[in-house]
DNA sequence: CTCTGTGCAAACTCTTTGCACTACC
DNA sequence: GGTAGTGCAAAGAGTTTGCACAGAG
């Protein structure tokens, strides 16, 4: 947490109580919360922070490389803090996003595909959970 | 378009001018257009169309897995008419959307990840095209 | 003739913007 | 103190919905 906040600090960000707040709450909570859901919990305690604050720290978070926007819902975005690079899945059941580690594609780490420069890469997956698989059973 | 259409009429879908004008500019039409411009141009020959009735018939055409909703722009869906399974390329510099074929992902392949069924899987990558990065170097 | 599909407009949701005020540095 | 950041409300963009009417089967 410290070394984050002295990473914005170096960016020359300023340190608003607002942006300390949504940082740690990105870092604490991985379940890949909306823009509302960021908003919605961070004003129990923090009843003066506003909507249009939480989406002006997302896109500066977004634009140094901390936090990824995923499109994997359809019409609302969701936001990863992101220590390591990974992907991935939506269940289509229970509406949950679950990491996918460790997948290899070789056209990504080649960087280049038909002459195309390859700079990023982000794999959706959509299928159903195991605790959906396991609850369908019975 | 013949095979596509009887398709149809076998699921019970109703063959109406409207749809049969949809299925036939997105079978012809390989650039990712948004609902908008899949809208804006059909209604140049058919000033009826309404763009409700493109939303209806595209999300239908999904529903049937005709045509996959990319979400690789922010904000606005694109759609593809689906001959082979793929992967897409956005240029973040012309914001072009290219085709990926075949990407080995040995993850999708096996179905399966941590107890999780996957279904379906998309390869969103980032990066700049060929002709971007030509025109760059001048 | 029936019932699905269409067209229009209004509603809705998510996100962005403008601007006066605040508070980090 | 100066300037970047905040909060509010309103605007904007994309998409969905309700309902009367049209037309495919």
């Amino acid at each position: 947490m410290e070394t984050i906040l002295q990473q914005l600090r170096e960016q020359g960000f300023k340190l608003t109580p607002q942006r300390i707040a949504i940082v740690d709450y990105l870092m604490k909570k991985h379940d890949h919360p909306t823009a509302e859901e960021i908003y919605e919990d961070i004003r129990k305690k923090y009843p003066t922070m506003s909507i249009a604050t939480v989406y002006n720290t997302l896109e500066m978070l977004r634009d140094i490389g901390m936090v990824v926007e995923l499109n994997i819902k359809r019409g609302k975005a969701c936001y990863d803090f992101v220590t390591a690079p990974h992907h991935h899945l939506y269940c289509h059941h229970c509406q949950k996003i679950y990491d996918i580690m460790d997948v290899e594609c070789p056209v990504f780490q080649s960087g280049e595909y038909d002459g195309h420069k390859i700079e990023a890469m982000h794999g959706y997956f959509y299928g159903i959970c195991k605790n959906c698989k396991r609850n369908k059973q019975h």
